[in-house]
Order: C-alpha cells, then sequence, then structure tokens
DNA sequence: AATTCGGGGAA
DNA sequence: TTCCCAGAATT
C-alpha cells in the first residue's frame, strides 16, 4: 500500500469515526497540546482528562505554569505518577520564559532538548498545534505500524524501534498532518487495540502484512522475559521394600523454606556412594526417570528424578525432625513442594 | 542497550 | 495475577 493510500485511509476513517471532542482538542494551543502530551504519557485518556481540567484550569498559559510552586504544580500531579513529568513540566515552563519570551518553540530540535520532551512528544505538538511535516511514535503507532509491517521482535530493541520510526515516517502525509497524527493514535487505541483487534472495521486491513498472515497477535513481539538462570539437580527417591521413601525436611530459608522434600544429591558425585556417606545406607541406583522442569520467578530448576532401592538397613537414619520415611500411598500432608508432590504421586500409582 | 519511574484499567 | 498505556531520562 502506497504512503498516499495509506494516509488518505486514516484520514478518511477519521471524518467518520476519529475522537474530536477531547479536552486538549478544542483550540489546540502549542501549550495545552504540550500539557496534554505529557499527561498521556504511558496514561489513558479517560483517566487524564479530569486532570487536564484542572491543570489547565489552575494553569491557563505558560507564564502561569512557570511563576507557580513546584508543590503545587506537584499537587495538581498527584494520582497521575511519573511525577519527574510534572518537575519537568515545570522546569521546561520556566526555561521557556526566561530563554524564548515565553512561547513555544515550533521547532523539532529545540523542543527535543527540553526537558521531558523526546522525538514522539515533540513531533505529537508539532504536529498537532502546528500541522508541522513531523511522525509520532507512541505506543499505540507502534502497535499498528508493527502490525501492519509485520515488523518482527520486541519494540524496546533499538533496532526495532529505527525500523518502525522509518515506517511513521513514510506514512506520515504533508497535508492535514493534525488530523492524521489524531487519527492514526486513535486508530491505535480503538480499532489496533492490544487484543482482539477489530480487523474488520480498520480501514487499513487491506495492506496489514500481519492481517494477510492472520497472525494479528504475534506483534508487536513481547517482552522477552528476563532469562532466567537454569540450575539442574537430582532428587533421590530412595525406597524401602515395604515402599516408603525417605523425606528431608528443608532448612527454614530459602526454596521451599521449611517444606519437606527429597534428598538432592549434588550432579557430579556417585549417588551410591554419596548415599553411604550421607546416610549410611546401602542402595542400588535405578535408571532416572525423565526431567522435571520447575520453574521459579526468578530462576528455574530441573530436577531429574532417580530412584534407589534401600538393600541394607533402613533403620540407620533416624526420623525425627530432619527425616522420615514416608509411605506414598498415605497421602498424610506433610508440606510438600510442587514437584515433590507430583514425584510422590508417581511412586504411589507405581506400586 | 537495558532499567526505571507508577497508578489505573482490562482481561 | 499480568499486561498495557499519547515515553523520556538515566546507568
Amino acid at each position: 500500500m502506497s504512503p498516499n493510500e495509506f494516509s488518505q485511509r486514516v484520514l478518511g476513517w477519521f471524518d467518520a469515526h476519529g475522537r474530536k471532542q477531547l479536552p486538549w482538542q478544542e483550540n489546540p494551543t502549542p501549550y495545552r497540546v504540550w500539557i496534554s502530551e505529557i499527561m498521556l504519557q504511558q496514561t489513558q485518556v479517560e483517566t487524564v482528562i479530569p486532570y487536564y481540567q484542572r491543570f489547565i484550569e489552575r494553569f491557563p498559559d505558560l507564564r502561569k505554569l512557570a511563576d507557580a510552586e513546584l508543590d503545587e504544580v506537584l499537587w495538581l500531579w498527584a494520582g497521575l505518577g511519573y511525577y519527574a513529568r510534572a518537575r519537568h513540566l515545570h522546569r521546561t515552563a520556566q526555561i521557556l520564559c526566561e530563554q524564548h519570551g515565553g512561547t513555544m518553540p515550533l521547532d523539532i530540535a529545540i523542543l527535543q532538548q527540553l526537558p521531558g520532551i523526546g522525538r514522539s512528544t515533540a513531533g505529537a505538538i508539532l504536529a498537532l498545534a502546528a500541522d508541522q511535516h513531523q511522525p509520532i511514535l507512541d505506543g499505540n503507532v507502534k502497535r499498528l505500524l508493527a502490525r501492519f509491517g509485520a515488523v518482527a521482535g520486541w519494540p524496546g530493541q533499538s533496532r526495532v524501534q529505527t525500523t518502525l520510526w522509518e515506517l511513521a515516517e513514510r506514512y506520515t502525509p504533508v497535508q492535514r498532518v493534525a488530523a492524521y497524527t489524531q487519527a492514526i493514535m486513535d486508530l491505535g487505541a480503538m480499532i489496533c487495540t492490544p487484543r482482539r483487534p477489530y480487523c474488520a472495521a480498520c480501514p487499513l486491513a487491506e495492506g496489514c502484512a500481519a492481517h494477510a498472515q492472520g497472525q494479528e497477535m504475534a506483534y508487536p513481539e513481547p517482552k522477552p522475559h528476563r532469562k532466567r538462570l537454569v540450575r539442574a539437580t537430582r532428587m533421590l527417591l530412595l525406597r524401602t521394600l515395604e515402599g516408603e521413601v525417605l523425606l528431608e525436611r528443608r532448612p527454614p530459608v530459602g526454596v521451599w523454606g521449611g517444606l519437606w522434600s527429597f534428598p538432592e544429591c549434588p550432579l557430579e558425585v556417585d549417588i551410591a556412594a554419596w548415599c553411604q556417606e550421607q546416610f549410611g545406607l546401602t542402595v542400588v541406583v535405578k535408571p532416572p526417570w525423565g526431567m522435571i522442569r520447575h520453574n521459579f520467578s526468578h530462576f528455574q530448576l530441573d530436577i531429574t528424578p532417580v530412584p534407589a532401592l534401600v538393600s541394607g538397613p533402613a533403620g540407620v537414619v533416624m526420623e525425627g525432625e530432619r527425616f522420615v520415611w514416608y509411605n506414598p500411598c498415605h497421602s498424610t500432608d506433610r508440606g510438600v513442594a510442587a514437584p515433590v508432590k507430583r514425584l510422590l504421586a508417581a511412586l504411589a500409582t507405581e506400586l
């Protein structure tokens, strides 16, 4: 789809369905658009509206904001979050009053140097309030463009970000930039929603690469969850001839603190020798079971269960605070971790 | 290049 | 619970 057709479709949709009654859309001066853009960073429209109205009523222009106490600005901001935004707003108002004659500079490079104004916000101010040919790239537009172009990768990566900016530049028209900018954001917020996008109502569906693949939800790719550390361990299923299995109470602190679990044997040592040394038990080691993967919030534990038969006297291990011979068929609840519970259940059915 | 700032709303 | 939201500054 050509850039011209893209923007024409977006504008056509906007004329019929776009939002045109938002508070900052009436009398969209650079100052009012600036305030709204800052408030709308990472904050939803419905949340912003009452804050915006109070803020504009108290600080109707740049000078009033610059002359105010920071505390009052912060007070009006309370509840919006990201309070650095309020500090930057106040500071920028003072800078503009001292160095720019109390007016908003309509220059992308100057705007971007002001506290709290990055490329997208600067572009939005100039596009919406001055109809300048400037692209924006907020969360809604990122999602829409990532789908339209089937842009692979997580938008948090700088390379993906660069690609999306290039798309934003390509499709931003020269005419009617203000309407287009509002429209592309509205499309992202109302049609190209994060879940269940309304492709049937989308004017861009025809040229949308993700839609063509039937893979709208595959873009943009989610943030890759932090690489969890992988730990591996062996859990020994030491069984007596009577079918009882040895459980050990874990230390009170750390993972599964105080819960009962199987003895864990280091990976590199010989199991039979280790059992003799640790417990005085003579065992016959059997082939290991399939690995069990257990996920914690901060790491992943790969458990290899190793069954072994106690061939000598089991009584050498004294039951008490730390050890117990446990019959897996009698589900006397002992407080065991989830994977241990699975293994106990497997032992019970094996009998 | 990855983290941080944050409260609110939706699924 | 998790994810996401009209992002920018900081390390």
